[in-house]
DNA sequence: TCACCACATGAACGATAGCTCATGTATAGC
DNA sequence: GCTATACATGAGCTATCGTTCATGTGGTGA
């Protein structure tokens, strides 16, 4: 008896099932909460649907988002580490894209569902 | 051996088109990037996908997961003014739960996405 | 009504994030 | 070689986050 019912959250909104989160270990959870944390922050998000459109230098980031050369930089760097972009030189640019359709998917899937939680929000509370 | 290419979104595992994180204005990154914050912290990632289980009590969900009551209580409230979990009183207990499908997609997906990512991390730099 | 339980909430604090500023490193052209 | 361009990086500052501690609020049963 822990909450009533073991209650199942579908009210059948998507009908897609994927297999589960189901139950996380906190190195696990760690994990992915640190990759999650490069989705989480308006700049980097900007950044990754910048780069998901096409390939971009840093200037060119930079310029497009509003961001200072540095800033972005140090973003970059963040991301890399993370292994959501790659950089590959090209003369004195370093040309950074996404690293493959996973991050793509990610991202959209994120954009996706939020959207339509943010549709669902009433001012109930 | 997927870092080199362009990379149209659409043809990889699900399958399923959404239509695409295309391009955020700065706002509707900001409040992106504001939920995803929901899903980027060890404690609320926790708490989500224990919910994603079943119901809990605040209580309950303290225990299950090796929070302080007080932790969980705040937490909880970020998370339902994010409108991602809803609770509902229970005689004096308040049983929580995730608001809908799409929180657990989300929570899926994301798993699912980043730890498909991790896999293809290489010790690179 | 009174004690008790479950949860919420405000204040305070240490840790961390993201930015700017200044500087370092690598490539290209002269 | 020298200079300019493009990017990376370290230090430092401020704002914010997540937690704990203490206290408030609401429901329950004697």
């Amino acid at each position: 008896m822990h909450a009533g019912e073991p209650m199942p959250p579908g009210d059948g909104v998507g009908g897609r099932d994927v297999i589960a989160a189901a139950h996380l270990d906190e190195s696990t959870a760690a994990s992915v909460a640190a990759t999650l944390q490069a989705l989480a922050t308006p700049s980097r998000l900007l950044i990754l649907t910048t780069l998901r459109q096409s390939a971009y230098s840093v200037t060119e980031l930079a310029t497009a988002i509003g961001m200072e050369q540095s800033a972005v930089s140090h973003q970059l760097r963040l991301l890399r580490a993370l292994g959501l972009v790659t950089g590959q030189r090209d003369g004195r640019r370093i040309v950074y894209r996404l690293y493959d359709n996973h991050v793509a998917q990610l991202l959209d899937q994120a954009v996706h569902h939020i959207e339509h939680l943010r549709l669902g929000l009433r001012d109930s509370d």
